[in-house]
DNA sequence: AATTCTGTCAACCATTTGGTTGAATGATTT
DNA sequence: AAATCATTCAACCAAATGGTTGACAGAATT
């Protein structure tokens, strides 16, 4: 398994488990400190299985890590992967700025 | 529809959009300039079909932008969302650096 | 010891995803 | 006008997603 995959495999999970709102919505919870499963589960329209799904994407992402304490389980913000998240994007920061004009660039040279 | 539902729905489709190699590949790609359908397929495993359905995503997404010049698609990248995405992202700098260690406090917290 | 509470596991379901192949469309070349 | 080239459209398929309900397991309460 080339190194490379790893990374890839990872980008995968991250962007994958961002990609959803309700899952977005759980980690801004836990920016504001710990939760039980059944704690974040609240506020949803949707079964607490459901939510419990969606946690655990997140965990394989390593966005959050769990706790086990008796019968609660404590849920964790872990942010880093969203730094390699973010690293990822930054190359394009570059692209930012007024290169939105490139294919009019283009397509103007070819018309001439 | 409330606004914060469209600034949702296009983070769903910008995240989801990266959570997949090829599309981050032919994002790479048009990094490097314009290019038609066919020579953003050429260097991968799969059919020119596949990477043409995955160029539609990205079009979804906002970030790519075509066009049709006679019988060639000119695809260009437009790094516009991605800017969404990192905004996004850089809600959570602050907790990048040992808040890691929320849970291990908590615990530690709890059993004192 | 019985009950209740927290959370997972398992099966199921509809929809989406990521891929395929084959046919159709439109522009270019011969 | 015929053939070829660049792409999409349409149908199909297996696997994954996001949700449900019901049963189970382990801890805590009574």
């Amino acid at each position: 398994m080339p190194a490379a995959a790893r990374a890839d495999d990872r980008l995968d999970q991250v962007f994958h488990a961002l990609a959803n709102r309700t899952r977005r919505a759980l980690l801004r919870r836990l920016a504001t400190g710990t939760a039980k499963v059944g704690d974040l589960a609240a506020p949803f329209g949707m079964s607490l299985n459901a939510v419990s799904k969606h946690i655990l994407v997140l965990e394989d992402a390593g966005l959050v890590r769990r706790t086990v304490l008796g019968r609660e389980h404590i849920c964790a913000l872990n942010a880093g992967p969203m730094a390699t998240a973010e690293q990822w994007l930054d190359f394009y920061s570059g692209y930012w700025n007024n290169k939105l004009d490139r294919l009019a660039a283009f397509v103007e040279k070819d018309s001439k």
